[in-house]
DNA sequence: CCAAAAGTGTTCCCTCTACACCCATGC
DNA sequence: GCATGGGTGTAGAGGGAACACTTTTGG
């Protein structure tokens, strides 16, 4: 059996990708470190986990540090070890995923302790990326393709009102392929878990689409029956 | 912000369930510790990770530190890192399972380092399990439930050579639930994927069933196609 | 000849897919 | 009145589910 781990020089950090849905873009949150390792560099938001806080939480403050934001919709999708994916220490990396919705002041606070700057850059759109990042987001974002099949969680990408075109807009840009509109319409309201809230869209020059929003309480009884696209 | 983890007290562990299949019977192997805490008790295989190995390299040492097999399929699900955890330190846990085939003398060797016996324990009839072993061990199960609808992993409990009624065997077991023969065989044939290998079964005391094997040649070909049950 | 499991087709229904035009609105 | 996206139905194909009897073999 080889030598244990010293209970020194290594440790456990989180690292998120924070998905955000604005306008058709789908974008995650990025932020240029301060430090070194990779001074200069574009990362993802992350930090090392606090002693008194389980993993879940440490997600959730270091996505609250940057947006303010709380009761947000995140999951932990896998665990990043390799020996030397920090050039300083054995470093083991929980990456969560985070969805989240656009286009209010949602901006982050650009966090001076160790980030010059954060900003929401489109997922087709990003730089190069520190540490073993680049592989962190492509997991991060098959997860999402793959759970948006089963799971509501296109709804989380959206303000709480939202039009039918606005979803199929979510689907199409997560899973990279056009959709059609009617069979798309069809079985999304088939699923019997969009309330039609009975309100015309405003302030747009053409016709106003139906608001609807997601009904969680109806898609709870639904137990078991997982959606599939 | 919260003050971040001391390099010391706190490491990161890997946990193992791994799943085997013998005789119509879905397994997972446990130890009964030889160490506090929990000495007694009986508990999933897992360790500390080496410094020098990354997550996937040490899940594969402790399968073959108890099976002495090598090559076996893998798969990395879920972190697990609530502060109380563990009772001595702050241990953020790893899982992986292991999907292997039992029945000939894949038996553990006992491990008088860390363990007093290991055995192939049915799912079914789970004893208590040390520290957070149950939720790990649920979790893991719900993950291969999943996975066995989309993914070719079934093959990965079957010896070389199956019938195709070991195969639905497997299907119905992790599934928990019976499927219809016809529908199954038709279904699983469609796919491509079994090779007839017009070799018969031996020893059984009724009609001997046709062998197959699984064809990874071809499944490759088919690659983006899931298997969709 | 009996017990045990192997092996085999058809029908019905439902779901997925492909596809094109009129409607409402703001400017 | 024109540009923009909203909103709607149907027909055909394919896949899933339900269902029972004959065959082979060893003992």
């Amino acid at each position: 059996m080889k030598e244990v781990l010293p209970h020194f020089n290594s440790t456990f950090s989180i690292d998120c990708v924070l998905f955000g849905f604005d306008e058709g873009e789908l974008k995650i949150l990025l932020i240029e470190r301060n430090e070194e390792p990779f001074k200069d560099w574009w990362a993802l938001p992350g930090n090392l986990v606090a002693m008194d806080e389980s993993l879940d939480q440490s997600a959730a403050r270091i996505l609250h540090e940057l947006t303010s934001l709380s009761n947000v919709y995140m999951e932990q999708y896998y665990t990043f070890g390799d020996v030397n994916r920090h050039p300083q220490g054995r470093v083991v990396s929980i990456a969560y995923y985070a969805l989240l919705r656009l286009g209010g002041d949602k901006s982050p606070k650009p966090l001076s302790t160790y980030a010059k700057q954060a900003h929401w850059i489109n997922v087709k759109e990003l730089p190069k990326l520190a540490f073993d990042h680049q592989q962190i987001f492509d997991k991060g974002l098959e997860k999402i393709k793959r759970r948006i099949k089963h799971q509501p969680i296109a709804f989380e990408l959206l303000p709480e009102k939202f039009t039918l075109t606005q979803l199929q807009n979510v689907y199409e840009i997560i899973l990279n392929k056009k959709l059609d509109k009617r069979n798309f319409r069809k079985k999304m309201l088939s699923f019997g878990v969009l309330k039609d809230l009975e309100e015309k869209q405003k302030g747009v020059s053409f016709r106003a689409a139906t608001l609807y929003k997601f009904d969680k309480r109806r898609y709870a009884k639904l137990f078991g029956k997982e959606i599939s696209f």
